[in-house]
DNA sequence: CCAAAAGTGTTAACAGTACACCCATGG
DNA sequence: CCATGGGTGTACTGTTAACACTTTTGG
């Protein structure tokens, strides 16, 4: 059994995943997932969960902590024939690294030239095992999460303003959003507490925009609204 | 590696969940999700997919071909001391029984006494393994797909009345789905061909209702909006 | 006739969409 | 002063939710 993890983030307006070249057959030399085995635990060694094992792949994969990360697991892949060295099953797991971490990201232990591929050169050049279907589904997996819940501040820094938001939507559902009516969404968010006003302004463009923050613990006593606000941010329609 | 299978069904207006009480330890004795090994295919025996695992574990618990019925991955569960034998990884399944179909559920190989349980009385009470909290997050996924996909009409017979379907909705939901609002959003179902009227009036009541069915294949040229609804049928949102 | 469920109508509130517009500022 | 992007207003649309209503039937 192994943990594959499919790992984003956003460059340039471009979607980015992680993928590394192969230094030991199969598919010696080409791309592939980053990802190994769980740590079974057979006789004295201790075993590891399998959120475990992800978390630690994503760490040794990335250099940053698994912590400040999100992680999620995608989906388990067990067709008979996926791995040509015999019968491998791969828990595929789900991860999103803020944009302003990724330049941090280096080459992991057991593969060469760890490096961020636009997905969608990645989907057009070929990847090892079944990754390519993997990665499909992570993909369909992000756009679902970003449609309903609050996934997409994982890829904005930790402070950002209107439109740079917007600009993570934008990329990922692969439309215009209208800035105003973005604006309208984003500023309900800002009434409900859960995003609040950052101090300093964006000198981006011409005129600087406000600055905001995600809020961690919302504000007020926990009635029943915030309860609900909390659910919302883990399961339901947020943006 | 093991499949384990959470089977719903709704009889009653009360969802029901397939358990089987333990013949051999551990848990000897106790009430758990139907389940068993993956056949891994060393040496001459031919391994099995994941997905033909839980397949056959289906047919096997409930007598039913899998053809018939709705089956989807869950989860997989990989602690490590989640089984008293040792390192055992699950994945989890999910299907629906249609009710139609439920009384020809009969007790499976491995496992004495088959037969469903109410969903609430289940998580009343203490399941072997983790498997309580496999069927919470089942139940969880169930709740997701009925209200963003077509899955409801698992649930039901092949032919059904507008009440009928708004009774699983309701069941599931939890809450109470207004009668003439719900109405108008099924018969935009039949006005965009996912429904279709079935001969035949249900005399449960005292007014004899009109009775549908779902339409497999939608009518017409499969033009464009064809395509948009078979996405919707698999993905989208339907009522 | 009456209860009960099928089926219809009406309306207010709300969210999404499109698009026109004002405002502040760096160059 | 002007182009650019931040920020605002507004009218139109479709969907939802609440609830009153008519219709049809078996007992």
């Amino acid at each position: 059994v192994t943990v594959d993890l499919v790992i984003f983030t956003l460059l340039d307006a471009d979607l980015k995943v992680l993928l590394v070249r192969r230094r030991e057959p199969p598919f010696r030399g080409e791309l592939a997932l980053p990802g190994g085995f769980v740590r079974i635990g057979d006789g004295d060694l201790p075993g590891e969960d399998l959120d475990a094992a992800a978390a630690r792949e994503l760490t040794e994969e990335t250099g940053l902590p698994a912590r400040a990360l999100y992680l999620e697991q995608l989906y388990t892949f067990g067709e008979v024939n996926r791995d040509p060295r015999g019968r491998v099953i791969t828990v595929a797991y789900f991860a999103l690294v803020r944009p302003d971490l990724a330049p941090f990201v280096v080459a992991g232990g057991d593969a060469d030239a760890a490096g961020w591929l636009s997905v969608g050169e990645a989907l057009g050049s070929s990847l090892a095992f079944d990754h390519r279907r993997i990665l499909e589904k992570a993909l369909a997996r992000l756009r679902q999460r970003v449609g309903d819940s609050a996934i997409a501040f994982e890829l904005v820094p930790s402070t950002f303003t209107v439109a740079e938001l917007r600009a993570v939507y934008d990329c990922i559902e692969g439309v215009e959003n209208d800035a105003g009516n973005f604006r309208r969404k984003f500023l309900r968010l800002v009434e409900d507490g859960v995003l609040e006003p950052a101090p300093g302004k964006r000198l981006t463009g011409r005129k600087p925009a406000a600055v905001y923050r995600f809020r961690r613990q919302p504000r007020g006593a926990a009635g029943s609204e915030e309860e609900i606000k909390k659910h919302d941010l883990e399961n339901g329609t947020v943006l």
